[in-house]
RNA sequence: GCCGAUAUAGCUCAGCUGGUAGAGCAACGCAUUCGUAAUGCGUAGGUCAGCGGUUCAAGUCCGCUUAUCGGCUCCA
């Protein structure tokens, strides 16, 4: 499911299409100045400054200019010109962004020759590559879908641009996938889904980005918080709870102040005011109380490594507007955990980490996902305000992680000057059913937080078998992420129709007639006894109806129970997604059904119903 | 926070160029008691996001605020 690497043939359509825009939208909007317009994971855009707005309604025609710079067939040629011819060309062409990332490339990349592409009567400072000629473009596989701002070089101190986005493939078949690929997204969105199904809302009354879980969403997270229970339990972690507020002064001990402090809730004076008032945070992370836990008593090196978790709630003051659905939030609960180990015991930690999340992503049936290995970069001129200043640390956290990684013989890839300010990271990615790259989860390596707790008089060391104190590496880690994040990823993936140990509702009985309700009261009552979640449909509906309600309701089994099953105590399953339906005695059926809530197995059709049936 | 767009009943949406709101589903009531994806009839439900302006008159035009959507930035 993840895009593959595009042809050079595609990379060379899409570049030239972000060229003809440009083209398109200097003839519709003259006066124009172009940005930059590059080639991306699905097409192209280009960034301009408009003499006066564009709107959605402009964009077939824009379009439409396009297809007839196409069909003119015109040649793309180039030239090389020295710095200072390429500089009179620029002012020649009167655009102002080009000719300072022109000064750019000249003075910090040392460029003697600068690169234009023209076709037409349109040029562009460009390195190319393009296609011969625009009659190369296929003109019914590309489509102008979205306009949005982005700041000039992606600096919001920088002016805002208007960005046009287009689609590109190199047939039109292709287009139309994934076009069709995305609108059904549109379908199985988590926001459209979550409302649908009663899993959470987002009231005004309470506030923006402030969920609030209801009874179906509930169970989903609590099914996952026993998940993630269970699996820690076996890898040895144990459990802590902490609080959510916390006085300002362990935030400077930590740093978040410094750093984080525009991501946190502004301050509540606790106290009395006139003296002595204490300033207290909503907490924005675990690590900093995590960090106390260890410290509340001297640590032996045989207690290493220490695994604390905690289901921990976390507020984040993000910005309104990053705010979406449940995947990004102000108040979030995170499968959270930090594990204290020596620097020889780094290695090992990570490995385990990593086949944590793999045994997650085994048993929930995912397998289309790739680490991003984010490390420092030691060429960084702005290094030392964007990394903690200790190059062995980082050499070593960057080479132990990378090794870490290949031995789990996972996907991954490196991102040179991505890490956090502490030590590099991981991230797990994941293609949304929208097409688009997805981050699940975290996890990072950090070697210098503890240092500071023990520079702010807080011992937050060990004591080796020298007797000697010694600060401990930190492995930060959520392989669940935050319950927002995780079940909106989950929602979308299985479409609302969830595996039966994480639906709702499990069952739901559907008597033919008010004849046979006690029937399915009785039968619901049994289920119940082994914490099946049961319920019986009372309405007065019609049978087709009732089946109706409960197929959109994505409940996982539907139990029609009539004259037939009261005859043998039997049941008839019509599970979710399957049209022929199976009668089962209610004791095999609970039997089977609690096997699958057990193994946590997503089947949609049990194996052996055959046999049964005779 | 920035750029652009949007905001009508619980949900999905109508409401032409200004003349004081409408449908389907859901809810509720009555009748129906039904064998595999919508039984029929009825009832109730809206300060047209909020505030201000233009106008004889504003859901409709203008401004501000808030929220949401698509991006940018940030990031779990």
């Amino acid at each position: 499911m993840i895009m593959n690497e595009v042809s050079d043939a595609l990379h060379r359509i899409r570049h030239s299409l972000a060229h003809v825009l440009a083209q398109a939208v200097q003839r519709y909007r003259p006066g124009t100045k172009l940005g930059f317009g590059p080639a991306i994971a699905d097409g192209f855009y280009y960034d301009f400054l408009l003499p006066e707005p564009i709107t959605d309604e402009d964009l077939p025609k824009v379009q439409k200019i396009m297809v007839e710079i196409i069909k003119a067939k015109q040649e793309f040629s180039t030239e090389e010109l020295s710095i200072p011819d390429a500089v009179k060309r620029i002012e020649d062409m009167g655009e102002p962004y080009k000719a300072e990332y022109a000064q750019e490339l000249a003075t910090k990349q040392g460029l003697e020759t600068l690169s234009f592409y023209s076709n037409g009567d349109f040029v562009d400072m460009c390195e190319g590559p393009h296609v011969e000629n625009t009659r190369d473009i296929p003109r019914n596989a590309f489509k102008l879908h979205n306009i949005a701002g982005a700041y000039w070089r992606g600096d919001e101190k920088n002016q805002m641009l208007t960005r046009i986005y287009g689609w590109a493939f190199e047939d039109k078949g292709q287009l139309h996938t994934y076009v069709k690929a995305r609108t059904d997204a549109v379908k199985r969105d988590h926001r459209k889904l979550g409302n649908e199904l009663d899993i959470y809302v987002i009231d005004e009354n309470v506030g923006p980005g402030l969920p609030l879980w209801l009874p179906n969403g509930t169970v989903i997270i609590d099914q996952l918080q026993k998940l993630a229970e269970q699996f820690e339990f076996s890898d040895n972690y144990e459990r802590v709870r902490t609080p959510v507020l916390t006085k300002g002064s362990l935030y400077e001990a930590s740093g978040h102040l410094e750093l984080y402090k525009d991501a946190m809730f502004p301050a509540m004076k606790l106290g009395d005011e006139s003296e002595n008032g204490d300033e207290y945070y909503l907490r924005p992370m675990c690590c900093p109380h995590h960090h106390i836990v260890f410290s509340s008593r001297p640590r032996s090196y045989r207690e290493l490594p220490l695994r604390l978790a905690e289901y921990g709630h976390t507020f984040r003051n993000e910005r309104s507007g990053s705010l979406h659905g449940l995947t990004r939030v102000r108040a979030m609960c995170m499968n959270d955990a930090h594990i204290y180990c020596t620097k020889e015991q780094v290695r090992d930690e990570f490995v385990r980490v990593l086949s944590l999340h793999k045994r997650y992503y085994d048993l929930l049936g995912l397998d289309d996902y790739f680490f991003r290995l984010s490390m420092w970069d030691p060429e960084d001129p702005k290094g030392k305000e964007k990394y903690v200043d200790d190059p062995a640390a980082w050499e070593y956290s960057t080479e132990v992680v990378r090794e870490a990684m290949k031995e789990s013989n996972l996907p991954y890839r490196e991102v040179v000057g991505e890490a956090a300010f502490y030590g590099p990271k991981i991230d797990t990615q994941f293609m949304t059913v929208g097409l688009k790259e997805f981050t699940v989860s975290t996890t990072q390596l950090d070697f210098a937080v503890p240092q500071r707790f023990v520079d702010h008089g807080i011992d937050c060391t060990y004591v080796d078998n020298n007797g000697e104190k010694q600060v401990p590496y930190v492995i930060h880690r959520a392989p669940l992420s935050t319950h927002e994040r995780f079940a909106s990823f989950l929602i979308e993936r299985f479409g609302g129709a969830m595996p039966t140990w994480l639906a709702p509702t499990q069952v739901r009985l559907l008597p033919v007639g008010a004849d046979f309700e006690a029937y399915a009261d009785k039968v619901c009552a049994e289920l119940r006894k082994h914490f099946i979640r049961a319920e019986v449909d009372h309405s007065s509906d019609s049978l087709g109806k009732k089946i109706r309600s409960g197929t959109v309701s994505k409940t996982p089994n539907l139990l029609v129970l009539g004259a037939n099953e009261v005859e043998d105590e039997s049941v008839t399953v019509r599970r979710y997604g399957i049209k022929e339906q199976r009668t089962y005695p209610v004791a095999e059926f609970a039997q089977r059904l609690l096997t699958e809530i057990k193994t946590r197995k997503h089947v949609k059709e049990w194996d052996d119903a055959d046999s049964i049936m005779e």
